[in-house]
DNA sequence: TAGATTGTTAATCGATTAACAATC
DNA sequence: TAGATTGTTAATCGATTAACAATC
């Protein structure tokens, strides 16, 4: 395993030359040099090979990568090939529309169960999956064992989820409120999507884009 | 203006400031220093002053900052006192959702216009808008002036609608597919919002987490 | 073999942190 | 005034880019 000491900077890019590389498998192309994926990506040539180079050499001297056994090797870096069992807390429009959207199986993780506290909710089935009383997460939890959670909670209730969790043996977050898990818990692997945050960048860009 | 040069480093920063902030002020907290703050924040003091002072001095010597004037201030940085015309292109379970979910008029936009081109969802009314057929969009456009959009449709189709927008005078988009809208279009603002890309990442550090 | 392109080291650039003079 | 804390410059650290030897 070479996972040690890669920078947040390279693994936040890895998602996308997945991404690429996989649109580009799937378009029949076959291999592939840094500098031509370099030219689709708005990247320069020296960072790709830069950034692979942390996990492994991958490509051949003077002909370059095969698309597809790059794409399946940063595939297995990012553990596509694996699945986490991950609960949702909270089953208001957002963590509906994510859960039913959004493809997790091929992104590493299964979600195994649905929570919440409101009686509207509780029995709702959402994506094949009952919606279960947030009161009986525990009991779930010692059954199933759940390795994450993604939080869809107002940002009030996060505390004392992630505690409960936290305590419950689940130490890997997908965070959509705006509590800080991992700066109140230290040992948590925490990803947080602050859509909000995301909405006020672009509106300082929107305005200041000289 | 002092808006010349800022690093994207900062930019990101200042919408957690703002929450950061704005609930301090909530909290009855009139006054504090970077020292306190960087503790609150998970930062260093040094770099809550470096960043502040990208936009002028907020505070004053030996006392600190005054909170609500702090707020106030990167608020109108960030142009929560503006409202920029926005229109969502698709109104499927994502679109919807955070349309409904998220406050946009105090985050710099307001949702004037939704579009899809699925006989299911035009003529439905979301959080209080009706959903237009995606043809009439150039007629909506000459007559409203949105100056902003929030792509929701799936990545292949993408192209042709940011294609269209861009001919219609939109150039800021809130793009939710995986089109890369600013890579093809130069000139375009763009935020990316890639929830796909985000619980890779976290699939990644939960697997490599030593 | 000659040409191409990687893997890898060195140089550069930018962002963060430390230090401290200015000043409230 | 003395103490505290900012604003700002200098030092450090890390990330990106350039260069080139290795090699397919």
């Amino acid at each position: 395993m070479t996972s040690q000491n890669i920078s947040m900077s390279v693994i936040n890019r890895l998602p996308r030359y997945y991404r690429f590389l996989n649109y580009l498998k799937l378009s029949g192309v076959t291999r592939i040099s840094s500098r031509e994926l370099s030219e689709k990506m708005g990247l320069t040539a020296s960072q790709i090979r830069h950034d692979l180079n942390c996990f492994g050499g991958f490509g051949q001297q003077g002909y370059g990568y095969i698309v597809s056994e790059l794409r399946d090797e940063i595939g297995k870096i990012l553990g596509v090939d694996k699945q986490a069992k991950m609960i949702l807390v909270g089953a208001g429009n957002m963590g509906q529309a994510v859960v039913t959207h959004l493809d997790f199986e091929s992104r590493g993780f299964m979600i195994t169960g649905i929570f919440d506290n409101s009686e509207d909710k509780i029995g709702k089935i959402i994506n094949g999956i009952p919606v279960l009383d947030w009161q009986t997460v525990e009991e779930f939890c010692k059954e199933h064992t759940p390795e994450a959670a993604m939080i869809c909670i107002p940002t009030s209730a996060c505390k004392s989820v992630a505690e409960k969790l936290i305590g419950l043996g689940v130490n890997c977050f997908w965070n959509f409120s705006h509590y800080d898990i991992a700066l109140h818990y230290p040992g948590t692997i925490v990803e947080n999507v602050h859509l909000g945050d995301n909405l006020l960048t672009l509106s300082y860009r929107f305005r200041n884009n000289s």
